[in-house]
DNA sequence: CGACGCTTTGACACAACTCAACAACCGTGG
DNA sequence: CCACGGTTGTTGAGTTGTGTCAAAGCGTCG
């Protein structure tokens, strides 16, 4: 143990962002990840309303995060990425308040919600750490409100699109000139806040303006900057303390 | 000291509902409300992007956190009531990621964000309690992302009352026919993401409807079960561990 | 090949926004 | 006491953004 993240850990890479980690704390994230599971496409994670408190941490894929409402709609309410916690909340809420599901393959390490208070004990700045990633998610899910509640259909959209390069950079998984991105119009819409059908008008406009192309499984980027002044969008500073 | 909240901290107050806390617990829990201060109506608490790490406890009056659009829109986050703190992200991440403003004159204790950070080594119940306030709070802002992405103008508005209901309720500030409420439609409309012109049409149906009637500072509600129906408001199971 | 999931398009309906004007209410000052 | 201005609430007419319904185009995979 060096101090620095094993490969594969990403959490412990994002996490690294924030303070530097000894090798004890760097162990005892490695010993949260041991026994990763498997879950199919469209398998879902966590069950609103289910008691018991498990965190799952992401490994590969993509899956996501939303509420049910009683005339079958959907709302989602954020992409958990590879590195990123599920269900950090649900260790002190009794139940989950929101369901997750797997949109793609997906590799996640379970973690029993006693395990992480013992962690905080133990090791307090890693607490700390993990703390300041889901303070960090928090301030994901308000610029989401922000967007669906203010911005109209085109500039949410670009939004969306942008936080996504953001996040994804930091895990090594994009760049500025795009990403992989298995997201259909569906999904997006209930993220977003549309119908399917509006969704595929926007993305049509982004491409003609040369801003965004969603082709397939892959975001490509044409204009950067003119999809940040589209969106209002400044690159947050998540800055560490 | 007894191991009850004195009066007037309505914070104890709501964390004593989630763990019974000791008399020292107690203790040092008043001992952060030390010097409160006035803030007129309209003042800024925390301005968006202010540096230094300040948690204010909220001891009487409304508030509104809020995030600002380049082209002039607000979306109002959530409305900090009496015994919420306000801005405890801010302990981790650098900078306040949103605004803070006084709706009506209020009253609040400033804390040091390091003193927090004490208090949750030193008193490791009184630190998850805090965590288990923090958690709730993020859980409405969630319920009011599903709320603007996926509810009607009506639905979403309803919805909205009858969350401060159950919230005042819990601080003895109202009770199942109505409470006192500053807010005016044009605050209603940037947390509920419409015009304030559309809040006034969707406030004559409610109130045509024998609902809910808002007049001057106070809402009435008419008909509680009428509005969970529309609203598909459940009240949340927000449990103790 | 057909079946399926996803995308694309068009026509139309409707919810919500904008603009403009007016009414009620309030505290203030003459 | 009334006149006043500012704030907040109310209403109508017209516009626009987004949703709904229906159908066709396309890949991919069995």
């Amino acid at each position: 143990m060096t101090g620095t993240p094993r490969d594969g850990s990403l959490l412990a890479r994002k996490l690294c962002a924030f303070v530097q980690l000894s090798a004890c704390e760097l162990e005892c994230l490695a010993g949260l990840h041991a026994a990763p599971i498997r879950i199919p496409s469209g398998g879902e994670i966590v069950h609103e309303g289910q008691t018991g408190h498990v965190v799952h941490i992401l490994q590969e894929g993509w899956a996501c995060s939303f509420k049910l409402l009683p005339d079958g709609g959907r709302q989602i309410i954020t992409f958990p990425l590879p590195g990123d916690c599920v269900g950090l909340r649900s260790v002190l809420l009794r139940t989950s308040d929101h369901s997750f599901s797997a949109l793609t393959d997906v590799v996640v390490s379970r973690v029993e919600a006693s395990r992480f208070l013992e962690v905080f004990s133990t090791f307090p700045r890693l607490g700390a750490a993990l703390l300041w990633a889901a303070s960090r998610d928090e301030a994901m899910v308000v610029e989401h409100l922000v967007s669906i509640g203010r911005r109209s259909a085109i500039e949410r959209t670009a939004h969306f699109f942008l936080e996504l390069v953001e996040r994804l950079k930091m895990v090594g998984l994009a760049t500025d000139e795009g990403y992989a991105c298995p997201l259909n119009q569906y999904v997006l819409a209930d993220a977003l806040g549309l119908s399917a059908i509006h969704v595929n008008r926007v993305l049509r406009q982004l491409r003609e303006r040369g801003l965004l192309t969603v082709r397939g499984r892959s975001v490509q980027i044409g204009d950067l900057e003119g999809l940040q002044r589209l969106a209002g969008f400044r690159t947050e500073p998540f800055n560490l303390q």
